[in-house]
DNA sequence: GACGACAAACTGTAGTACAGTTCAACTGTA
DNA sequence: TACAGTTGAACTGTACTACAGTTTGTCGTC
């Protein structure tokens, strides 16, 4: 342990300040999906120049938040059926492919903690640390896969869902979802990979119908 | 049928069509792995200006061909022995997860023609098209598992194998190549799922080792 | 040969300018 | 009233200039 542990300077530029700042707002809601980010306002809202602020978006469709339209500059992404079909897809592939490994002792760990944070916050009652709780244990699942690039991939279709779950303020009881998830968490704890991947997929299923009906 | 049919203006922006021409030339080798990429000397010799190129460069860094460092700005990814195992690992676990399922009529067809212009490429000799045909064949598989998204990052992962490749030039005997492949193709089209799996990680153990060697 | 000062090269950021595009409000017409 | 065409404000895409702060290579010194 030196005595200079966790000293660190400011090693990062403005422009990516700016992207995880306005990353935040618009998880948050701050504009909503479809919306522009218009770069003259927001360069003068922040005081810097709209360079600066063109950079930083550009930073921000690293995560897929937002995407360049020709001549409309940044738009936040807006879910559609075809969109919430092909994160979920993606999602279940990724997860049944996870839980037909068998798990090594620190990765089931990991899981049952995760699992156990998300009955704990179903109990609080907090409806967004549900959701993250909730992305969290299939993070975990994920990382049986043993895949830094997977995971991180992982992370980014989480982000975009985790955003399109508070936009849509998504509402489940929290017993329905502690009861959704044991099934899954019981079958990888029990080592029945067959049922594992059986209840994701259901799991999957559910989840992907009730985004789809919430889009009317 | 349109009579317009194909009829497109050139929607684009002059930074996006130097991302693209940068693309090209970092991956035929005109900035090798590790190079900067000196913004006001590009944009000399390019006749634009420098917040221009920069922003190409943010675009490029979508596609992982470059990443940016403070106060040194882009510098084109360099293979380590860590990402390489990284790139093969994420490789291995989506192959085989393709690989343990049934492919559709379709999707078979299009393996088995993916397999065959392997083939007819290695007589021809032309090193590049050998490269590009074998991921071809893997993109073909990945495509079992019926999901843009994972289509989509598995090619992001191709391309960046693919400049790695290139950059060091991989020598193998074409023989060896077909060889190689021609197993897994023919545990797919049999519907042997348990032998393509094991083939798949067989050969991406084979690829990683001969790829890392490369390295010293 | 290691060290440190110095200079050159470059990045990060600000700010201004302007042509071209989008979009919504307005206008005239059937 | 419905609709086509026009107009203008707002905004994007791009260029150019400027400068502080950082990195890096070089050169002289110990």
């Amino acid at each position: 342990m030196s005595a200079l542990d966790g000293l660190e300077v400011r090693r990062t530029t403005t422009a990516q300040q700016l992207a995880d700042g306005l990353s935040e707002r618009i998880m948050a809601g701050a504009f909503g999906p479809g919306d522009r980010l218009r770069e003259s306002a927001i360069a003068a809202e922040l005081g810097v120049a709209r360079n600066t602020i063109r950079e930083a978006v550009r930073i921000l469709e690293l995560t897929g938040l937002v995407r360049y339209e020709v001549n409309r500059g940044a738009v936040v992404i807006a879910p559609t059926p075809e969109k919430i079909d092909a994160l979920y897809t993606a999602r279940e592939r990724l997860e049944t492919a996870a839980a037909s490994r068998t798990p090594r002792p620190e990765q089931l760990e990991a899981i049952t903690r995760a699992f156990d944070d998300l009955v704990d916050a179903t109990k609080s009652g907090d409806v967004q640390d549900v959701v993250d709780r909730d992305l969290a244990f299939h993070q975990a699942i994920v990382a049986v896969l043993d895949s830094t690039r997977l995971d991180e991939f992982f992370a980014s279709l989480t982000k975009e869902l985790r955003f399109y779950l508070t936009v849509l303020s998504r509402q489940e009881t929290p017993d329905e979802v502690v009861a959704q998830h044991r099934v899954i968490f019981d079958a990888i704890r029990l080592g029945d990979r067959e049922r594992a991947v059986a209840e994701l997929r259901a799991h999957v299923d559910v989840s992907v119908e009730q985004l789809k009906q919430l889009l009317h």
